[in-house]
RNA sequence: GGGCGCGUAGCUCAGUGGGAGAGCGCUCGCUUCACACGCGAGAGGUCGCAGGUUCGAAACCCGCCGCGCCCACCA
């Protein structure tokens, strides 16, 4: 520990970016004696451009490869997509992350903070096919001089009339990456404005070669190791996309429909094939059930009651007929029935929902699929096997009336044709009901069998469960949304998607001789090819003629999931596989921030895959922010119109006003978007200017030492502060760290700095060295303190007297601070500052400004607190212009205020 | 249906066992030599409701009400 006197020491600490940055934390005089350059008139206006291109030019942000492992704090930067509107959220949060960043930068650190862009998948594709006009075809050869048809923009000519034209997938993704290269470069600018200190030489993206190596390369890993299987089974599927989802990218909106009551037969004669019970003849029980979905009938492989359910004794065990189509349908019995819904019996089909498929799968039912991909009514074989009826023809023009159209069309033709034939029992009742959709689609998903590659996820449910609880939340009731949705995992999960704007399977498929494709012999790319396109590139040992042929192969057509990309940021932006060295010293990370609404998607599936494939958490903290709420308390979004766009909130705030906003916003909580905290924070940041100005402006020359009371009391309430807000920071609680910094900053200002005045412009430098010195001490320590929610304005009022810059400055030390206190009689500023409060409010109760003098001040207090007012009588005196103080030891504090007379002085 | 969070001044929020607070807004006053993007002062609250623990509860426990979010096999 220092003794006091070696403060003067400090003088000659001040570092180069950084070096050795944890031995010394106190900086608090300027250079070699050079007098501070302070602006006449300080200003924030232009901070934004100077400072962000002075940061570039000087690397300050720049990431030193050669820092050692236990010196790097690494980041999971979470990649905006693109494609989607900048919206005040991205500046909520991001800046949550920046303030971390810039702490640990200051407090030593070799920050790891690159930036990636999510460019891949269904938006930008989206995107993409209405502003070129074009569609993706993967049959269809790569054109290398493909050129645009002038459908974009100024042409106009066309555009509304022709079809999308045809391209291919290497040529439509040469387009996507076209149309996000310009969303990419608004993105940077945004950042760059709002002043996050980002690494700006890793950025990746989620489509770029690196990402697309990274995804492929653990893909055949756990192809080899048995990680990942296909499956021709039922998946969830989105009609309008056409591609396969996951249950994570599912949402429940809430629905209108009808339900409906349908009559179904008894079959005669028993069963169709001999094994099963048959009916003891003249039965004639009809079975009711009840369906939202009667459209799915001619899909209806079975009916289920509860075992214990008396009122179907009867029926269990006989079969029914479908009504309209006369297909036989065994009623059978499963734990899963609600009796008291419905009628009790239900109407399994291939397939509803996913109950529907635990009934097929449990039961052992066969398929009977109606609906095709492009979410309408397909053509069946009837008469083929599962295709019987007791009246083909009948079933056959039923069904004639329903084929082709849409589920909706279909549902409403399929009601027509029960009420005709008697079978609708009463009017359809409407419900309101929650149905999945794809988050991205516009119709309820649908479940088609297909063939589908999958990640195993299930049997490593409690390997996922203890990773979430190795993880530190912040903050840690989060957790238990990860448990939730660990917990409530049905199935593996499915990777593939029917897409093109992706990364591709890097696998093919051998064609036998007979032209049947050997979908359970994958082809593997070799690792050194990664990455491949499949559907351009030929795999090892054939030759582009024999793609498609007999005796040849053909690529896989899918893409990955956006998450099975997205899930390896930490991988990607480290280099896993490319440079070694590299990411070895970032991973496993320190910090994945990311909002609340993506836990069971980006979170669940990176802990996933690091666990798969490196047997540890990907990082050792999870930082979750929460959303950005309208006055309403709804969240904000672009469909509600109540998005402001972000450029226009920090040119009308800046940037410091905007992240002072948002570093307001505690971990994890919503916050309403309010400009009025925007004015505040640059109040803040105008303060911190004039503030600055004010102590090092013509600031005589510092003394050695802390000699003044008052002097020693402040910077000990200062040490406390600096406490508080590093414990705050540990925490990751940047919002109490800001709090803190702040209200003591405008105590400081309103009271300190006001006691001081006299002492501070006194010409006896045996006076003003104590009050100097402590300026400067607490002067530096505010600005660092700051620094990471007010970049700009800190830097600028650390540069009019400070080499190098702020953020690479050290995080200001407590202890430091305590030494140069000394024993600091702290109750010295809190009773100096109780009596001026009262000289002020007797002033301005009587009309006067503050300056009028004062002609006695009795003052009531212990003789404890009355010894401590002794200490600073000569700065409150000055202070508030007051002639005589007059101490009277009372129990009960109390003041009284005798003004001059009004005329006298002025 | 299950879980998580929240409910404190008109607004945004801090406060987790012992004086009910901050900022904004509002009212009044002050052209004070860092700052009028300022300074000073003031008004304003049965801390969602009801019980319990405790000498003492805004805080801890139980129940209820309201809001938000997550999850669920929602026929």
């Amino acid at each position: 520990m220092r003794a006091p006197a070696t403060i003067s020491s400090l003088s000659d600490t001040q570092q180069p970016h950084n070096e050795n940055a944890l031995a010394s934390s106190a900086a608090p005089a300027p250079s070699a004696g050079a007098r501070a350059r302070v602006p006449e008139r300080p200003t924030l206006d232009g901070l934004e451009a100077k400072w962000s291109a002075a940061w570039e030019r000087d690397g300050v942000y720049r990431f030193d490869h050669s820092a050692p492992r236990e010196r790097v704090y690494s980041i999971d930067t979470p990649p905006p997509t693109v494609s989607g509107s900048l919206h005040v959220g991205h500046v909520f949060s991001y800046t949550h992350t920046d303030t971390i960043a810039r702490y640990r930068r200051m407090r030593g650190m070799e920050v790891f903070y690159p930036m990636g862009w999510d460019d891949n998948g269904l938006p930008t594709e989206r995107r993409v096919q209405n502003h070129f006009g074009v569609r993706c075809d993967p049959s269809v050869p790569y054109d290398p001089s493909f050129e645009l048809g002038g459908r974009d923009s100024a042409g106009g000519q066309g555009s509304d009339s022709k079809e999308p034209v045809a391209v291919s997938r290497p040529n439509f993704v040469e387009l996507c990456l076209a149309l996000t290269e310009s969303d990419e470069q608004a993105f940077e600018r945004l950042w760059r404005t709002l002043g996050l200190s980002v690494d700006w030489s890793m950025t990746y993206t989620t489509i770029g070669r690196l990402a697309q190596r990274v995804s492929q390369r653990s893909f055949l890993g756990l192809l080899a190791r048995g990680g990942a299987y296909q499956l021709e089974a039922p998946t969830l599927w989105d009609v309008d996309f056409q591609t396969a989802v996951a249950q994570a990218e599912l949402e429940d909106r809430e629905r209108p429909g009808a339900m409906h009551r349908v009559r179904f037969a008894p079959a005669s004669g028993g069963s169709t094939d001999g094994g099963a019970p048959r009916s003891t003849g003249a039965d004639t029980q009809e079975a009711l059930i009840e369906t939202t979905r009667p459209e799915l009938i001619p899909a209806c492989v079975a009916l289920l009651a509860h075992p214990d359910d008396e009122r179907f004794t009867e029926l269990v065990g006989k079969e029914a007929l479908t009504p309209l189509f006369g297909t036989r349908v065994p009623v059978l019995t499963h734990p899963l029935v609600e009796r008291d819904k419905g009628t009790g019996l239900v109407m399994v089909c291939t397939f509803g929902d996913l109950t529907d498929v635990t009934w097929w799968r449990e039961l052992g039912l066969p398929v009977r699929s109606v609906l095709g991909p492009d979410g309408r009514l397909a053509e069946v074989p009837w008469g083929t096997p599962g295709w019987e009826s007791q009246d083909l023809e009948r079933a056959r023009a039923q069904y004639g009336e329903l084929q082709g159209r849409t589920i909706n069309q279909a549902r409403r033709r399929i009601v027509e044709l029960l009420e005709q034939s008697g079978d609708l029992i009463g009017e359809p009742q409407p419900v309101t009901r929650a149905v999945k959709f794809f988050e991205k689609g516009e119709r309820p998903v649908e479940i088609i069998t297909s063939r589908q590659w999958f990640i195993r996820t299930i049997e490593h449910r409690d390997e996922l469960i203890a990773r979430g609880r190795q993880l530190k939340w912040h903050p840690p009731y989060m957790r238990a949304r990860f448990d939730d949705w660990v917990n409530g995992l049905t199935g593996d999960w499915c990777v593939s998607r029917q897409r093109f704007f992706g990364v591709p399977f890097p696998l093919w498929y051998p064609i036998d001789h007979a032209g049947a494709v050997l979908y359970d012999q994958p082809i593997a790319a070799l690792e050194a090819d990664l990455p491949v396109d499949p559907s351009t590139d030929v795999p090892d040992g054939y030759d582009a003629s024999q793609r498609g042929q007999p005796g040849g192969f053909i690529g896989d057509p899918d893409v990955m999931d956006t998450w099975a990309t997205s899930s390896l940021t930490p991988q990607i932006a480290g280099q896993a596989g490319e440079d070694d060295d590299l990411f070895k010293k970032v991973f496993p990370m320190d910090l994945r921030p990311q909002a609340h609404d993506i836990i069971r998607t980006w979170l669940f599936t990176t802990v996933l895959r690091s666990h798969l494939d490196h047997d540890e958490l990907p990082w050792a903290n999870a930082a979750i922010s929460g959303w950005v709420l309208d006055p309403d308390r709804k969240k904000m979004s672009k469909s509600k119109g109540n998005v402001v766009t972000p450029m226009h909130l920090l040119e009308e705030h800046g940037a410091d006003a905007a992240r002072y906003w948002a570093a307001s916003g505690r971990p994890g909580t919503d916050t309403a978007f309010d400009p009025q905290q925007m004015k505040v924070g640059r109040r803040l940041a105008v303060k911190l200017l004039n503030a600055s100005k004010f102590a090092l402006a013509d600031l005589p020359a510092a003394g050695e030492a802390l000699t003044h009371p008052l002097d020693r009391a402040l910077i000990a309430r200062l040490a406390a502060v600096v406490a508080d807000a590093t414990d705050s920071f540990e925490a990751y609680d940047y919002a109490r760290a800001l709090e803190r910094a702040e209200s003591f900053f405008w105590w400081y200002c309103d009271f300190y700095l006001e006691l001081v005045k006299g002492r501070r412009y006194d010409a006896d430098p045996h006076v003003s060295a104590s009050v100097s010195l402590a300026l400067r001490l607490s002067l530096s320590v505010f600005q660092r303190l700051f620094a990471p929610f007010l970049p700009f304005v800190s830097e600028e009022v650390w540069s009019w007297w400070q080499d190098g810059s702020v953020h690479r400055a050290p995080w200001p030390d407590a202890e430091e601070l305590r030494v140069a206190a000394g024993m600091a009689p702290e109750v010295a500023l809190e009773v100096t500052a109780d009596v001026l409060r009262e000289v002020r409010k007797a002033k301005s109760q009587a009309g006067r400004p503050m300056r009028a003098p004062v002609r006695r001040v009795v003052v009531r207090d212990t003789a404890e607190r009355l010894a401590a007012l002794a200490l600073g009588e000569g700065d409150l005196l000055a202070a508030g212009t007051i002639e005589h103080l007059e101490p009277v030891e009372d129990g009960e504090f109390a003041v009284e205020v005798e003004l001059a007379e009004e005329s006298a002085g002025d």
